[in-house]
DNA sequence: GCCAATTGGTTCGCGCACGAACCAGTAAGG
DNA sequence: CCTTACTGGTTCGTGCGCGAACCAATTGGC
């Protein structure tokens, strides 16, 4: 078995298989509920978030403009987000749930991350900090490309990203604007 | 600095940096030689086959034959490579590099994969095995989704590196126009 | 008040990635 | 032979994913 690979080869190998399998689970997503990976992210994290502006959303999921503008086209589509302008300021477009939205979430199977993570549980301690440990120094080595060289991280100095879990919990960073807040002076949008 | 993140959340977190890592340096790629990382992966694993069908050129960089046909259109466009059918099985569709591909590969950087061996290579035996095994534990975890099959690879050269997309900017797509080499067991093909 | 920057989102263009459907051709059976 | 099955590639449709360009508001200068 992979006697001709090297080992170096094998790491790379490994990383397309973690892609693949995400890809993969996308597509199950989408024979379970019609959703894929992106917008089933998208839509549970518009959920935690309750309000939330395209930018706030689109920092909160790690997707650019442009990127999560198609997915809350399709998510607009289905019916399951609402998708309007602030009459505070205009420029910007809230972010809401619809009712239909959350019962979809509620019948929707977890994400990969979900499973991935309680799978996880059931390694031991040092394990889990060990995998940590290695695919954070693997990131760190591939980033180096361009700019200067490996960072020293111990797996402490790390992005914000708070990739939603399941814990309802508000996203802390938002970008301090005037969205958050539950006010409601909002416009329908017509979008045709 | 590490907030509320779990060690799970920042295992996630560094898998997308993996990814975006190789997403950025697909981009640098197109900046200096116009080839974005799969449509260089490609070429180099023809160059290496010296002659190959699509379909065995597609599974050594592991695409599918529709993703390939797409790299293939565009590395004939730039007249990289040749798209002859043979003539023994005139369904098969032999891939082989140009005099130009070679120059190009000749002074293309390298890829991903071989800056990142690089730096494995600075690192000490110990630790490569674990980082290997890390993430070949990760890919499994990911992977063990549906199906219950075991990963699988085919022992060829499996080399590989990069995923998406960037933007290179050329002409709109057209029917790949066979470049003229010289006969072996293959005929030119005339598409459209 | 008015025009220049800036900010928030969308549109546009391009590439990757894949499954399904679709044509060849080729091989198998009668 | 002729029909059926299969195989190799391409085409089609969908969905990411992003940068550049683009509006539309808002803000900053003066």
């Amino acid at each position: 078995m992979t006697q001709g690979l090297t080992l170096e080869d094998q790491i790379v190998v490994a990383i397309r298989r973690i892609i693949r399998a995400i890809d993969v689970h996308s597509k199950q997503l989408v024979e379970q509920v019609g959703l894929t990976g992106p917008q089933l992210m998208t839509l549970k994290v518009a959920a935690e978030l309750g309000t939330a502006s395209v930018g706030a959303l689109a920092k909160a999921v790690h997707l650019s403009g442009p990127t999560l503008t198609g997915i809350l086209d399709r998510l607009v589509r289905r019916g399951l987000i609402n998708r309007v302008t602030a009459t505070r300021d205009r420029r910007s477009v809230v972010i809401t749930v619809t009712e239909k939205g959350y019962e979809t979430l509620a019948s929707a199977p977890s994400l990969l991350q979900e499973r991935f993570r309680q799978k996880l549980e059931g390694l031991a301690e040092w394990e889990r900090t060990m995998l940590l440990a290695a695919i954070q120094r693997m990131a760190a080595m591939m980033e180096a490309g361009e700019m200067e060289d490996v960072p020293v991280l111990d797996g402490e100095m790390l992005i914000d990203a708070s990739v939603p879990g399941e814990t309802p919990r508000i996203a802390p960073f938002i970008e301090g604007e005037s969205i958050s807040g539950g006010h409601d002076d909002v416009n329908e949008r017509n979008y045709g």
